[in-house]
DNA sequence: GTCATGCATAAATTTCCCTTATGCATAGAT
DNA sequence: ATCTATGCATAAGGGAAATTTATGCATGAC
């Protein structure tokens, strides 16, 4: 098993060698002088102790020994290649998309179709991950988060900013009489009132010491079933309103207050690793993801290099 | 065909990471740091776009992806160690020596059982070259020649002067009244008179002008033939004592002179190329000549490295 | 909590691979 | 026969890439 095998070096030029019975024909396919493979051959010969290649004058043949060598190594190699080639194939079709649970339904999914419409070769698996998980940068393509700063290194294009503002049901305000001020929240059921954002937004509002602690804890963790929940008239929420446009436009939300917060360093983020910088697919997913955020108006940045791990 | 492969050091250390399941392991069996397998597979994986394993925290697993070539990677290498194994095998158990044909004839032939019997396990395979063709150096594992230098590089013993004086049957110098004088030679048929040690000990022998012309060119080129017409009285040639010591002590063949010429540079060695300085049967095989020559009382110096190409 | 294990990373070093430039031999052409 | 073109060998030098050393970090085991 544990044969120490000559240089590989020389073992891929002798392959290529004895293919062409060539040292010249050699360097042309591996782009390298003759002069290499010549080197390289000599070394392999001297490694083994006898000669692999026997000099004509202006031709090189294999010796007994050396065409021994060639059968299996040459198919040695056709196997490498072979592999890589499919693992390649395999890797080209099949992009792997992480993303939180939030953007992969409020977002992805209603719009995954036209992607897989326009790249029918690219076979997607969407892996989400829930809001108390890590984003699973190493695990997938491209990933997109909040909150996770991809790991150094990474290249990274803000997407959409995680603002947030409380949104309702209008007819849950129209129950307690409408919405006018901050605190006539506080006389509504708060969806998921652990939730941060709340502490943020009522600071911002004029009402830091707003007690929160009178609902039972129960984060969603998620803002697609937060906005279900506000949109059955089960209490307000604090959610994006992108992410709910489509309720807002068809009135089954509201948004009471004009003031929208942001946390700092924090918004949605398509990002990947360095070694994707020339994937065909991740490319075409980014490209796809920016086109359509520029439907709805958006405009992103272009994409910068994650210099720090913090 | 010419799909680029990643660097083969990269390839090599994942496929033994990939069995070892550790890079700690395979930095081991590589004789590698864990440090450089680390590295290597993170460049793999930089190449390929994707990642080959996944980092657990105390150990590894493979990814999906690296499974797949894993797989491959493994059986391809497989070949490869079994394909030099297999040829390195055959390279131990064969040893081709070159000689000429003198050398062949004289004196390996009838003592090569001997060194066969020593080591059952080498077959001996001889490659015995005339003497109007150069020695076979890149051919055989160990070449015996005398009159051309092996290349540079060659490690070197010189076996047996290569001296020279006319030797004659015994019945044919009779015929003419025994061989008293040089000149005398002359009244006999010469065998092989293009044969320039013909001309040197003529000189030698103070008869530098002596006419060689008169009888035909007949260049046997082996001093077995020639020394085979000179047992057979066909006339007198100029051998190697040594060659004929059989004959000489059976009386078959008679010195009439003690005047032996040696040409300079002319004198039978053993020699092969570096590459064979640690080689077994190369390594038994000078040894076993060695001491053969010991037993006829011949003592050969050390080798030593050609430095010259002249 | 402490220690041990295993991988990641950075910097420095070394190795060795490759190129350039040249030589040599000879097959093929004139 | 001579000349030219082709193909491999070799030496020296440069430089990229592989490796080591020296760390850090995370975590599982005790």
């Amino acid at each position: 098993m544990t044969l120490n095998l000559p240089p590989l070096s020389a073992i891929r030029a002798f392959e290529a060698a004895s293919r062409h019975l060539s040292f010249t024909k050699a360097g042309d396919e591996l782009g390298l002088t003759q002069a290499a493979v010549s080197y390289q051959i000599k070394l392999l010969e001297e490694k083994l102790g006898f000669a692999v290649f026997e000099r004509k004058t202006r031709k090189i043949d294999l010796t007994q020994k050396g065409a021994l060598l060639a059968e299996g190594v040459v198919e040695a190699f056709s196997r490498l290649r072979q592999t890589f080639q499919d693992v390649q194939d395999a890797d080209a079709s099949e992009l792997v998309v992480s993303s939180n649970t939030t953007f992969a339904v409020n977002w992805l999914a209603s719009r995954m179709f036209s992607f897989q419409m326009q790249n029918p070769d690219i076979a997607v698996r969407l892996v989400s991950y829930g809001p108390w998980e890590k984003p699973k940068f190493d695990q997938a393509d491209v990933t997109i988060s909040a909150c996770y700063p991809p790991p150094k290194g990474n290249l990274f294009i803000p997407l959409i900013a995680a603002e947030f503002t409380p949104l309702v049901a209008p007819q849950l305000a129209q129950g307690i009489g409408g919405i006018n001020t901050p605190a006539d929240l506080l006389k509504l059921p708060i969806i998921d009132p652990d939730d941060p954002w709340w502490r943020t937004w009522f600071s911002a509002a004029g009402l830091p010491d707003a007690d929160l602690t009178k609902w039972p804890t129960s984060r969603m963790g998620s803002q697609a079933l937060e906005a279900n929940r506000a949109i059955a008239g089960q209490g307000v929420a604090i959610l994006t309103p992108y992410f709910c446009r489509q309720a807002l436009q068809q009135g089954q939300l509201i948004q009471p207050f004009d003031l929208v917060c942001a946390e700092e360093d924090e918004s949605w983020a398509l990002s990947y690793p360095p070694r994707n910088k020339n994937s065909r697919k991740v490319r075409l997913f980014q490209d796809w993801v920016v086109s359509e955020l520029g439907r709805d108006g958006l405009h992103c940045p272009e994409a910068v290099l994650i210099g720090s791990d913090d």
